[in-house]
DNA sequence: GGAGAAAAGTGGGTAATAGTGGTTTTTTGT
DNA sequence: ACAAAAAACCACTATTACCCACTTTTCTCC
């Protein structure tokens, strides 16, 4: 179970290390085998642990494939994803090709919500959660109880 | 049960002493352990009982992923919390994401509401106190009885 | 009502650990 | 075979968490 959001550097050679608490469910949970792929909705990575990619990835291969979002989905799901695990440092090196998609920068966010984490740039993070959401409520959400 | 608000002070490390009273409460019902997170409408921190969030937990993450508005609640709920226990002087230390989120200073208030807990900086508790609510009631205000 | 004692609140210091940067070695490609 | 790049290794710095001591307030008993 993954929670929080932590602020972490990624240094000159483009590694960044894993908060220990992060780190601790990871070595757990996957024996600290990840794996990073592309959001399909917002600028930013998604980290697996590898354990729980591989339940939710025939789902995604079972999308239609004559429909052209299941076909987008699909390809920024599945053909982003690279499989890396935590150095002697616990650190974690992303291909260039994923930092670039998500515009990371020095300064990133990595969060974690629930069974994934995200990992964000730090000004995209922070301009995402002041944006407004004007999305229509759904059901669910208009009905939850905090 | 939780009732009451309390001015507390931070301390230089950003440690804030829970009152004796709402103490108490925390250690019987789940031996000291919180989880503090961001309040989704409004700029203050939530802070439930371990045994409370599990509870709210699953509504949270069973929100629809392509949804906007859930993303974001999801962000903020989940993506926030974080896990923290009082220490041997009663205290609990915020991380400063958190800080920063609620714009906490050096003055807080901590609001009792039942099951959860809010904490504010002192300032915003009050103007928001004063702000009219003038929202359109829903159906379940508009037929409350006090 | 005052004094003493106990409990609560506050502040600081130290030790362990997490984060950071650099260096060396190995591997891969030319 | 040599060079470049990547990966593993190692050492240092900064931060955090835990512990202890002091001050202040409150409650009780005289």
């Amino acid at each position: 179970m993954f929670t929080g959001n932590y602020a972490i550097n990624m240094d000159a050679k483009g590694r960044m290390a894993v908060p220990t608490r992060i780190r601790e469910g990871l070595v757990e949970l996957c024996a600290g085998r990840l794996v990073v792929t592309a959001h399909t909705e917002d600028p930013c990575l998604l980290v697996y642990p590898e354990s729980r990619w591989l339940e939710i990835l025939p789902s995604i291969q079972a999308l239609p494939a004559m429909n052209k979002a299941a076909r987008r989905v699909q390809r920024l799901l599945i053909g982003h994803a690279c499989p890396l695990e935590l150095d002697g440092n616990g650190r974690i090196l992303v291909p260039p090709t994923l930092r670039a998609h998500a515009q990371l920068d020095k300064k990133l966010m990595l969060a974690g919500l629930g069974e994934k984490l995200e990992l964000w740039d730090e000004a995209a993070w922070t301009a995402q959660m002041q944006e407004p959401g004007d999305d229509q409520l759904p059901e669910e959400l208009q009905s939850l109880v905090l």
